[in-house]
This record gives C-alpha cells, structure tokens and sequence, in this order.
RNA sequence: GGACCCGUGGUGUAGCGGCCCAACAUGCCAGCCUGUCACGCUGGAGAUCGCCGGUUCGAAUCCGGUCGGGUCCGCCA
C-alpha cells in the first residue's frame, strides 16, 4: 500500500491474520474507546478502516496509563506486534477484525475537544447547518468518506475511459464574457478595467465549440460550473459536469461513445447496482411526456400515463369537458391496490397536483363489483366501462385522472403523481440504475411574456437537418438534434449536434429575436470561428454531482458535495459570502448600495 | 419574488398556557470493572427553550416580527 509513512507502518484498514507476529506501527483516531480497567480497547480510526488496537495493565502498565487519556478524536500512533484475537472474540464486521495491535507504545499526536455531534455513529436527524459548520468533521464521519471516495473513483473512472477513446482533457477559462441568455452569471469586478466585469462560466459551451473548430477533434473536461439561481436538492449555484465535445459526428455517434463511458463507469464504480437496460431505452421527447408524463423519466417501473381523452368526450362532466373543448387532454395513471386511500391520503394527492399546476385531481377506486367510487363518478357512470377498459384497472385499484386544457400540463402533473406513487409503492428499486436517451426536441418553444419565439434547450443546438428549411415557416414544428440522458427520474446531462454553419445559426438567433449587431457583440467570437473551416460537431454536458448522488442513492447533492453551499447560497463553515472592506471595493471600482 | 416545515442541555427527541428554573436517550466528567467491539455498573455536571416584541395574573407552549436551516413554486438557454 502507498499510504506507509515516517509515521505510520500500516494503515488501519490493512492488517490481516498474515500479518500476525509483525510488529507494526499505526497512527489514526480515536474512533471508539472500551475502558475495562485493566485492558482498554480502542477502536482507531483512518480513511482506510478501523482496527482494534489494546492496551493492558499487565503487558505494558505505563502505556496503558498513557493512553487512558485518550479520547474520541484524538490523534495517536500506536506501535505493537499484531496478535490474533483470542478464540471467539474475532469480529465479523470489520476486514480486520481477526487480529488486534498489542500496544506497547503510545504517543499522543493531538488532542481533540468533544466534538459537536457523533463521528463514530449514523445520525439520521442531525441538523445539516451544523454538519455544514464542522464540515471537515462531518467528512470524518464514514458514510461521507464513503462517498467522498465514490467521486473520486468515479472522475477516475471517467478520465480513464474517456482518454482510452482519444479524448483530450483541455481547461478552459474561469473568467469569463457575461453572455445575456441562459442563467443569470455570477460576476468578478475587473480592478485594471475599471466599470468591466468577468462572468464565471455557466459552462464551457462556447470555448468547447471553438476547440473543435480548432481541430481538437475529441475534448473533454471535468468542468466547474457556476449558476447565480436558486438552489434545490439537485442543483446548486456551482457544480461540476463532465464536459464533452466530439467532431465529425452525428447524435448516434455522441449517443454511443457517451452510453459506452456511462455504461463502463457504472460497471467499475457500483458493480453490485444493475443497469436495467443496454443499450439504454431511447425515447422521443414527445412520447416520454405522453407515457411517463416527464422528459426525465424514472423507467425502474410501468405505471405509464394512459390518455382517456376519447373514452371521455362524451362525459357530461366541466373538469374534462372543459379541458377538452380548448384542445386539452384527460390523462389516468393506474395505482395497483390503492383503493382504500384514506381522505387524507387523496388530498396529499390532490395538492400535489395543484402544486404542479392541475387546476385539480380526479379520483375514482375501482369497487369491488366494478363500480366506480370518488366525487366525480356520478358524472362518469355512463362511461365506466369506457374507463375501466381503457385503463385495466381492477377491484381495489385507484384511478388518478388529471385533465388540462393544455396537454403538456396534464401530463406532466401525472408524471409527478406517477413519481409520488412509485415512491409509495416501493417501485422505485434502489438497486436499479434505469439510464434513459430523451431525445428530438422541439426545437424552440414560444415564449408569451417576452412575446417571442426561445431554444428549448441550447441556443447553438442545431435543427434536424431534413427540418432546417422549415424553420423560419413552422418554428413550433421543428425538432434539435438534441438528446439529454436521464437516471432514474433525474437529468443527468444533456446535449445537441451544434450548428456549425454561420448562415444558419444566424438564422436561429434571428428568430429568437436578436439583431446581427448584438449577436456579433456577445457572440462574435464563435460567429467568426465558424467561417473558418468549424467541422460538423457535437457534445454533451454530464451533471457529476447528480451522478454521484444516484450512484450513492442520495436525495441530495450536497451530500456528495464536499463543501456546499446552503440553499441561500452560504457557506456555513468559511462564512461566505462576506462584505468587502472600503479599500478592496475602491479598487475594484465599486460602492455598495444596500438601499432597496 | 412566493408557499410550507423546522429551531428546547454537546447531539437527537419529549413537553405545546400554570403540575416545567423543563423530561428521556445518548454524549461528557468521575469511580469500578482483564476480552470488549453501540462493553457494563454506580454517581455527577450540563439547557431560562434561536432572537426581539406583544397577549396573559402566568409563555418553551398563543400572536407578530426577525435570523438561520430545509422542501417546493417561480427561476434554472
């Protein structure tokens, strides 16, 4: 092992029954101490495990008096021969648990004060402002090391298949040009120009563009990234994707090298995960809305949205009459045995579709004669039939039916329920990674309160070529050559064949409503790069922390992040951000106006 | 910008108008203990209930505000 030093022989998670008779030299941390008078155990601690280490009044009295000082957390080296434990007293849970350390030495590296919660135990309710406070205390902890070390095996894992594929890793800049689209920009003042600010990069598309052009034919990067919006359990102000560009491809090309990365990773990093699918299912944009009511869909389990827009057009009922009169949908997800939800249960239901947008949520259990039961089934009886067949619901099952006057609308506020009741049924298998290609779509989507035509994804994501000559006549109607990777109901990344002819990228611009002047302004880089031989390419962008968290079975991202950021942006241990004081903002060319 | 939830010894919880200057577990400290591994036993210290204000004879408990944290909507090309 590489990790033997000066200071320590072995590393404490590295002693065996081969290893017995040695006299070896451990240094760590008090993890657990068992005090018996006149024999001491003490559980000691590194990154790489614990090993029982003992101290006896009989064999060593003044090392034994020595080291009774010790407490959690302390820092020790401990020098002793390895012995086996005594018949009976081997301890199963630990990789070292058949041998202990005699100690015949100790010597105190560091104290510890009693630190502010357990280091040497699972916590589940301890406040995360404290563990965010004493961060390099909770990344003590195991379950974070744990994690901590799955990243790194994971960026390991990436570099290392995508370099055996001839991808170069190339840095792009931090400091960056504030573009208007996307994201708002977190900025850095310029001191030598005065009144001119950098932005940080919400990602290296540009420069990754302009790196093919120069020929750099297969990049990647392990990119930082930074968002000045607010934060969710998915997604922070800063993160960290896996970068991708190639040359002289099409989506197939990108689809496979990255399902090839994505899929050796997976297999080297959590061998004991299944991947449910390869190759990874590929869905159309617009079926993924229609039967899994998302374009991030979780394909661990069916339960798919079923439209009953024709088996109820002639029900006599406003909610679906209404919707379906102004060109909306009736859309029905089918709860297994969900019958007998309690009120309560329905309206925790029912608000959760509010909260996704439904004006409201339809429920009808299936009685056993084959009735249907719930508020609205006296508007329905005549069409129960018509629903039971539509749907295969059974005796005991539950109906949830969402009808919009838009159709996206009522699909995805289904998905959500879909998403709630896969949860409650224990669909959502935690030892299945379902990765998932969403692809072909819409290529710009009309945006009412700017009153004018936007990406849907990326501004420089290019138009299926058959499509391009209709984009000026059908803009809604169009698809981009974009495709985004889902897991298990989470986006994982996302990409597109970019437009690599200025010609046409103008033309897209133009019709989301820029001038020639204010595209050359903020991206006239690129614009003349692409004049200059830019080859036929395309990319991807992988979310590392979400990855990581979906590997981990984490819900949160900041549970793999080593030091995040809080919800408002803060960071409790280094206590960020910070006011400047008046010399530093004179030479930044700043005044600060707290007024409001 | 908005909605909701949380904030009680070091930590996690209970208490939700007077029985509480606050209970339980764990941690901490001390003593005892030679085979433990969440060691055990005995004893002890430790919080005026995030903060400010109000209601009340009386507030951890009710109300308003505020700060911090979380979840969600908006936002996130």
């Amino acid at each position: 092992m590489a990790a033997h030093q000066s200071l320590r022989t072995h590393t404490c998670g590295e002693l065996r029954a081969t290893h017995v008779g040695e006299r070896v030299t451990l240094a760590g941390w008090v993890h657990r101490r068992r005090d018996h008078g006149h024999l001491t155990f003490f559980d000691l601690r590194d990154r790489y495990g614990i090993t029982q280490v003992v101290t006896s009044a009989d064999e060593a009295p003044a090392t034994h008096e020595a080291a009774a000082e010790a407490r959690n957390e302390w820092v020790i080296q401990v020098s002793g021969a390895v012995r086996r434990r005594p018949e009976g007293t081997a301890n199963r849970e630990l990789p070292t648990g058949e041998v202990e350390v005699a100690v015949d030495e100790v010597s105190v590296l560091n104290e510890s004060k009693v630190p502010p919660f357990y280091i040497n135990e699972e916590q589940p309710g301890l406040e995360e402002a404290l563990r965010l406070q004493y961060r390099y205390l909770d990344l003590r902890r195991p379950p974070m090391r744990d994690r901590m070390l799955l990243r790194a095996r994971l960026s390991s894992a990436i570099r290392r298949e995508l370099e055996a594929e001839d991808f170069v890793e190339i840095e792009t800049p931090l400091l960056i040009r504030s573009t208007p689209e996307g994201a708002r920009d977190f900025v850095v003042p310029s001191r030598l120009q005065a009144g001119q600010f950098y932005a940080l990069p919400q990602s290296p598309q540009q420069l990754k563009q302009l790196l093919m052009v120069a020929g750099y034919d297969r990049y990647y990067q392990m990119a930082h990234c930074m968002r000045d919006e607010d934060s969710r359990k998915d997604r922070g102000p800063e993160f960290t994707q896996v970068d991708i560009e190639m040359s002289f491809v099409r989506e197939e090309d990108v689809m496979a090298a990255v399902e090839a990365m994505v899929t050796a990773v997976t297999r080297q990093v959590v061998p004991e995960r299944q991947i449910s699918q390869t190759p990874f299912p590929r869905l159309r944009y617009e079926e993924a809305l229609a039967r899994f009511g998302s374009d991030k869909p979780d394909l661990r389990f069916g339960m798919e949205l079923m439209e009953l827009s024709d088996a109820l057009r002639v029900v006599d009922f406003r909610v679906f009459a209404d919707a379906l009169a102004a060109g909306g949908a009736v859309f029905a997800i089918r709860a297994q045995g969900c019958g007998g939800y309690s009120r309560k249960q329905l309206d925790e239901l029912t608000d959760l579709a509010k909260r996704q947008g439904a004006a409201g949520l339809v429920h009808l259990s299936v009685e056993s004669d084959g009735s249907l039961r719930g508020p609205a089934a006296k508007f329905l009886e005549a069409s129960s039939a018509a629903v039971l067949a539509a749907t295969g619901a059974e005796p005991g099952d539950l109906l949830l039916i969402v009808a919009d006057a838009d159709r996206a609308t009522a699909a995805t506020a289904l998905g959500q329920l879909r998403l709630e009741m896969g949860e409650r049924l224990g669909l959502r298998d935690p030892a299945v990674l379902a990765y998932v290609w969403v692809y072909r779509f819409p290529m710009f989507k009309w945006d009412a309160d700017l009153n004018r035509w936007d990406a849907t994804h990326n501004p420089f994501s290019a138009p299926v070529w058959e499509e391009a000559d209709r984009m000026e006549a059908d803009p809604g109607g169009i698809h981009a050559q974009q495709y985004d990777l889902a897991l298990n109901g989470w986006e994982l990344g996302g990409g597109s064949i970019r437009i690599h002819r200025r010609d046409l990228l103008e033309r897209a611009f133009a019709l989301m409503g820029h001038t020639l002047e204010g595209m050359r302004d903020q991206f006239g880089a690129l614009l003349d790069a692409l004049e200059y031989g830019a080859p036929p390419h395309g990319g991807i962008a992988i979310g590392v922390e979400r990855w990581v968290a979906l590997l981990a079975n984490q819900e949160n991202i900041r549970e793999v992040t080593a030091f995040p950021k809080t919800q408002s942006g803060s960071d409790l241990m280094l206590g960020a951000p910070s006011p400047l004081d008046q010399q530093q903002l004179a030479e930044l060319h700043l005044r600060v106006d707290l007024g409001g």
